[in-house]
DNA sequence: CAGAGGCCTG
DNA sequence: CAGGCCTCTG
């Protein structure tokens, strides 16, 4: 998409703004559901000063659905790409930070590292129950919970959103005319998303007004945009969705027809301007994009990635240094397609379709295409980069055929790396999936007691890895003198969390969902006070913290379900 | 005894 | 991460 944006934008010399107004939207913060977290409500707080939420009228509403499925798809694109990038590819990435899994007993840090723990039978369960309890509160219903976390999800998912439009339009064109400039201060930070019409509110937020409210309701100030360009871009607009409408959808069904009908049916079912709704009634479930199955459209979504220790001035230690490119341009990865969509399309489809070099092995199903995106526009955009400033010439049509392979999807035989990755991101949501769980969102796998245990393993050794590396930090905060553990706190500009999100999210095209650092915080400040008591000397001390942080799994999101991940491994 | 978890090692 | 080995649970 970013390509497609830039291309456009820039060969045209509009102003990217022009064409991808932010529309705002926020979830209402105060939604009846009261999302309870606070990480969610302090971002989104925080998200820019600005909030503005553009009022979708009936006009523009169309419009703006486009848009915003524009920018889904464009997600759900560059997911593909990241998923597909190979590790040559993250390895930049990852240069940064190297050597993460590796050292981490630096220093000893870790004690009892290298000697075996003695055995110490314990009495599981009983003297921890009541940390856990008051740790968590009392649990809410269950479907409460979940609803909870899928609009936290979502709400996450339109910030990212959000962000990632505020990216398009800032690095865009910074080099556009002084219009463009001065439209983009018009975008205070991200306009929120907007969100169906039913389901979530829409908040107009009156001191921060968006492109479009200003292409509403300046239609009179002639100051804002010119109303040559404005027509222009309305109708480069239009025009731009409505393509990318018919490619998703032709691509769709090429590759996935069973989701292709259904959703036709949605749309039938809505109107002819449902095209672009997005949350019907109800928990937002409905789809935000087409391409995802039904099912999963609308559940929740991951948020934006990154963890670290900050906030607390006491931790600022490792919470700081949270540098990140905000420019990066987005990219929209593309695996191949699978067969050959419409020939009108073809060209925009090439664009969409970015050949990757390594990504020819397979067949992108629309099901491999993860809907789960980095809302968060930093990261998010982070890793999509090569490939957007790659120049798509008509040759790149030509040559989409042969991209657009047959695909073969690995079924069940064993679990690639698609499926740890999409693993590694299941961890943001559970720490201690239960094999049931693993087995409904590894639909295509062949479950055997092997291919289980395998999966079980990985958990395991994702727990592994993330205890390590809080507890390093609970040490190194005490050792830093801090004293109140509430005074810890992971954020996404921290050390750990980024530590984290190197591991599980190395391609940062995952949003981490905030629910992930509130419990990554909890166990943070676990650690510190059982190393601070002096509890550690216990063998058995870290029990208690696992059974706390069991508790704290949350629901994953339909997404991962469907996201097909049996891509086959990069292989000559 | 099987399987989940955990710890350690390579 | 995968392996190996051990504990605990059912």
């Amino acid at each position: 998409m970013s390509q497609l944006l830039s291309h456009t934008a820039v060969s045209r010399s509009l102003d990217p703004c022009t064409l991808f107004p932010s529309s705002a939207v926020e979830l209402p913060q105060g939604y009846e559901l009261g999302v309870p977290l606070r990480e969610a409500a302090q971002a989104l707080a925080m998200t820019r000063t600005c909030g503005p939420a553009p009022v979708p009228c009936a006009a523009d509403g169309e419009q703006l659905s486009d848009e915003y499925l524009q920018a889904k798809r464009a997600r759900v694109e560059s997911i593909i790409q990241g998923m597909s990038l190979p590790p040559a590819h993250q390895a930049l990435y990852m240069g940064m930070e190297g050597g993460l899994g590796k050292g981490r007993e630096k220093g000893g840090e870790v004690p009892n590292r290298g000697k075996r723990k003695p055995r110490v039978p314990q009495q599981q369960g009983a003297g921890v129950a009541g940390q856990g309890a008051s740790a968590m509160g009392s649990p809410p219903t269950a479907e409460c919970q979940q609803l909870r976390e899928q609009l936290c999800f979502l709400e996450q998912q339109l910030r990212w959103l959000q962000e990632r439009f505020s990216q398009v339009c800032d690095s865009g064109d910074a080099a556009q005319t002084q219009e463009g400039a001065e439209k983009v201060q018009l975008l205070p930070g991200k306009a929120g998303d907007r969100v169906g019409r039913d389901g979530v509110t829409t908040t107009h937020h009156p001191h921060t007004a968006t492109l479009w409210e200003k292409d509403e309701e300046g239609r009179g100030n002639a100051g804002v945009l010119p109303s040559v360009a404005r027509v222009l871009s309305q109708a480069l607009k239009h025009e731009l969705a409505g393509m990318t409408s018919r490619v998703v959808d032709s691509v769709l069904k090429t590759v996935w027809p069973k989701a292709a009908s259904h959703l036709l049916q949605q749309q039938q079912e809505l109107g002819p301007d449902a095209r672009g709704e997005c949350f019907p009634a109800g928990k937002g479930r409905k789809p935000l994009a087409k391409a995802p199955p039904p099912s999963t459209l609308g559940s929740p979504q991951p948020e934006a990635p990154s963890l670290s220790l900050g906030k607390s001035s006491q931790a600022r230690s490792f919470s700081t240094e949270g540098v990140r490119n905000p420019h990066q341009a987005p990219s929209v990865g593309h695996r191949p397609g699978s067969t050959a969509p419409a020939v009108e399309d073809s060209q925009l489809l090439g664009q969409l379709l970015v050949y990757t070099p390594h990504n020819h092995r397979g067949s992108p199903t629309a099901l491999e295409r993860w809907p789960l995106e980095p809302p968060d526009a930093r990261w998010a955009v982070t890793k999509l980069r090569p490939l957007a400033a790659r120049p798509l010439g008509p040759g790149m049509v030509e040559g989409n055929r042969t991209l657009l392979t047959p695909t073969y999807v690995s079924f069940g035989e064993a679990l690639t790396p698609g499926h740890l990755k999409k693993a590694k991101l299941m961890f943001f949501f559970t720490r201690y999936p239960s094999s049931a769980l693993l087995r409904s969102y590894f639909l295509d796998v062949q479950f055997s007691r092997c291919i289980n245990s395998q999966l079980i393993k990985w958990f395991s050794n994702f727990r592994e890895f993330y205890y390590i590396q809080v507890e390093k930090f609970a040490r190194q905060a005490l050792l830093e003198g801090v004293t109140e553990a509430t005074a810890l706190h992971v954020s996404r500009d921290s050390e750990l969390f980024r530590a984290l999100n190197m591991h599980y999210n190395k391609g940062n095209d995952f949003q981490v969902p905030s629910r992930f650092l509130e419990v990554a915080s909890l166990t943070l400040q676990e650690f510190f006070s059982a190393v601070r008591a002096g509890r550690d000397v216990d063998p058995s001390w870290k029990k208690p913290i696992y059974k706390i942080i069991s508790k704290l799994d949350s629901h994953i999101p339909e997404v991962f379900k469907a996201a097909g991940c049996s891509q086959e491994l990069p292989h000559n």
